[in-house]
DNA sequence: AATTGGCAGTCAATAGTCACGAGTGCTAAG
DNA sequence: CTTAGCACTCGTGACTATTGACTGCCAATT
């Protein structure tokens, strides 16, 4: 079993190929640390690592390299998490301060957690699925055309344009929209599904039509309300460190537009609610990200966590760092959402 | 000057460069088209074009390829705008046919875009200041936040949060939010600053606080439905690319996500209004991006073009197809935003 | 005057060789 | 368990030779 000494080998080989992106030998490791034993000493410690699959050699002659196996024991086990610098709490503090709307809150979280890691940020919006329909607001755009705007009492705005058949008369909109309203006002989402379906029966047969595309449209947007939906920044930095790939790094921006995938990944790191997890490599092999790692937090929430952030990047990472920041940057978006109002 | 069959030969320079990637010599212009002239009367030609910095030979002894000037020359007067293929017609339907709100057309334009041209697509939202007030909406959030909703007749929603000081009521509150809407609705968004400004008067001395905060958050929000914003995507393809920047393509990446550059290079644009319009290499050096191309075309409105959408990729662009997709995207874009109520 | 063929010259790209150095594995001794 | 020493492996960088794709120019031709 690899023990004491062998381990702290695995942790400075971890930090310095970080740090130098090249394969480190055991001279350079008595070199730079004070380990107190020879070369020799290392290479045999390095022997035993390797027999463990936690490091590897790039070639016959060259210094090891961490495997994602490596990593992960470096992650779990090995590195202490560093307090962020007190540059970095002013970087938070300024960027979030000034709240503004959810978009904007987002926006700029993810910008920051971009900056504070120098890797690609991804922000989930939160799930609303708890939350109460506050307004609807219907809009007559042109003589058949309609916006309708969703609200509810947690922030979130839905908007979206349907088209209508007959022609639109301005107060018969706004009728619908004062029932709509006293029906719907304070309901959970759910249940207001369920009265939306019944909504249209009470117009007249000249209305109906109207009235139903109407509710159908809300009806989608309470679906929408649900669905996920992400937020990135930081896309320069993943060619920033492109030569930490083997391949192309355009797969990995495809799959970061496409989302979809993405969201699957955050899907399966929500089981650790609240804590920082990290997914290494070939943990993310069946979504095609086998060479990237995901540090990840789910925030937001004292009622059940409900959206993760964290970041993404080469295997190669400063994992201390961005673990300490991912942390930081979840803890105070939970905190200035108000979820928890000891804030 | 350069005439006839020197510009024909430019064309095909042109065109092979960009389809190869490769310079093009003499004797591959001679096999590949049928001038009907030898190699020798070719490089003549090319001679003249290269004495009017139309091309340029990369290397002493290497074929020529186009500079600056050279593809300004081929986009203004020797490329015709191929129409779209029919799978590329079907392709803009199948895409943007069920339109939704407004978020959703513009992501859904800027990935259809993307994806015709394989660049960078960039859609700037329409700008609203002609826009009337249509309904204000303000929703507790917790003990001391607020979330106020703006909502305007075109369909554009800001919504904000802010602190206040007092301890919030609901009734308050629902007053308030009377008020606001009875004495703003209808109004032009610099009336409804106006109005603002002196609405906080008519309050008891003990609410003028909460109602001063209420109403200086709207006052940011009209201001902030003014300002400019840019959806992207199709970044990965900048990094396909890659080989055609002599440079990284870090920095372009960032001012990407910088948008305060593209912003402007939108607004240096603007001038002619409704047609496409491209700007090429060095003519976008005071951008810092003297290395690219950028295609847009006005979009959105019969009462003076307020938007821009396009694309933005290396030089060595095919600008025959995306000029034409840029054109075509505008068109339908203008015709789903109802503008233009022929649709 | 425009076009053509031919030839010399230039330069990038490719492949091959060689020496160097970093780093390992192994063995024998402390 | 640790150490020193030695032979061996490879990747790297420098250098050279070769090849091939061009151009530029000139004299001949139409």
């Amino acid at each position: 079993m690899v023990s004491g000494r062998s381990l702290d080998v695995l942790r400075v080989i971890v930090q310095d190929y970080v740090a130098s992106r090249e394969p480190v030998g055991s001279k350079s490791i008595v070199e730079r640390h004070s380990f107190g034993v020879s070369a020799a000493t290392i290479r045999n410690d390095m022997a035993l690592l390797e027999e463990e699959e936690l490091i590897a050699a790039p070639h016959t002659s060259s210094g090891r390299v961490p495997t994602d196996k490596g990593y992960r024991m470096f992650v779990d086990h090995l590195s202490e998490i560093r307090p962020l610098s007190t540059a970095q709490r002013q970087a938070i503090d300024a960027f979030l301060g000034a709240s503004l709307d959810l978009d904007d809150v987002l926006a700029r979280t993810v910008r920051l957690l971009s900056q504070l890691t120098h890797q690609v940020a991804l922000v989930q919006y939160p799930l609303l699925s708890k939350s109460r329909v506050r307004h609807v607001e219907l809009v007559p755009l042109s003589a058949t055309r309609v916006m309708s705007v969703f609200i509810t009492d947690t922030g979130r705005v839905e908007q979206r344009i349907l088209d209508v058949a007959g022609e639109l008369d301005e107060t018969v909109l706004g009728d619908i929209r004062a029932r709509l309203n006293s029906v719907l006002g304070g309901l959970g989402l759910a249940e207001a599904t369920d009265v939306l379906a019944a909504f249209p029966e009470q117009f007249a047969p000249a209305r109906e039509a109207l009235v139903r595309a109407i509710t159908l449209s809300l009806v989608e947007q309470i679906g929408a309300n649900r669905q996920d939906k992400l937020v990135m920044a930081g896309t320069a930095n993943l060619v920033r460190t492109e030569e930490d790939f083997s391949g192309s790094i355009f797969p990995v921006l495809e799959a970061i537009e496409e989302q979809v995938t993405l969201l699957r990944l955050f899907g399966e790191m929500a089981a650790d609610q609240n804590g920082v997890s990290a997914s290494i490599g070939r943990e993310n092999a069946e979504f095609g990200l086998g060479e990237i790692s995901v540090v990840t937090s789910g925030y937001g929430a004292s009622d059940g966590s409900i959206a993760r952030l964290g970041v993404l990047g080469p295997l190669r990472m400063d994992y201390s760092n961005n673990i300490a920041a991912v942390r930081a940057v979840a803890r105070y978006l939970t905190r200035l959402l108000g979820d928890d109002p000891s804030a």
